[in-house]
DNA sequence: CACTTACGTAAGCCGTCTCTTACAATAGAC
DNA sequence: GTCTATTGTAAGAGACGGCTTACGTAAGTG
């Protein structure tokens, strides 16, 4: 997941993400888009992606073929909703509460701000 | 936004994310937390985080409580669900090609990103 | 075979990132 | 004032990433 979060932080990668996500486009015509940047550089790039399984490759004669791997944004996406969902860990909280609250009847609520008692395991 | 991309990619800044999520925490007990670096490198995480604005500072006498700012996480959501929802550029396209067949012209796109179109040296 | 097209790969340059150690700044206790 | 606690900052080392140029590889043409 790290290799994704790297492969999607650059700029071109992301671009190139972009340029090929609904239809494949050989590695030429990509780099072509980007006149700034040499053409092996793209092809750097496109390495890069297709390691971390944003993208996959088709060969067709000498052309390479490339078109995003709806799988992989896919997955990329679970996990940054898992990130900063507070749900998820809500619901954790929410469960371990309840569980203490069981045990003990005092009813504590540390979501208020300035939580003073900081005890974490 | 590519400042807080930049934030986020780096897992210990995430892990710094999720600590201080919930509860504010001073930079000492964030820091003590990670075992394997020293105190000042926590530091320049939260330094960096902060200029991103994925974190709020606040002053208590000689220490400073750590606290994610919702906000920014907010915006970084909004971005990458707009990156990777083709609703969107759908309907941009849709409005660029309708306001093609209006002008009726032949329309070149150019548009460049980096507006150099010289090699470096 | 030679030649061209399309693309990846190797080696190196150079900037940036992350870490460390050493030092400075602020707030409080005495 | 001195001393301590908590934190940020400076400077440098080492690693890493992205770029370029030069070269290698594979498929097609004649």
């Amino acid at each position: 997941m790290q290799a994704v979060l790297d492969a999607v932080v650059e700029p071109r990668r992301r671009e190139i993400l972009r340029l090929v996500r609904r239809t494949e486009l050989p590695a030429g015509a990509i780099a072509a888009q980007f006149g700034d940047v040499s053409r092996p550089a793209i092809s750097q790039h496109l390495r890069v992606l297709r390691d971390a399984g944003l993208l996959v490759e088709r060969r067709e004669g000498t052309r390479r073929l490339y078109r995003t791997r709806p799988a992989g944004l896919g997955e990329l996406r679970a996990f940054l909703e898992e990130f900063w969902d507070t749900r998820l860990e809500a619901l954790r909280q929410e469960a371990e509460q309840e569980q203490r609250s069981r045990d003990h009847e005092q009813t504590e609520r540390p979501e208020r701000r300035g939580g003073k008692r900081g005890r974490r395991g």
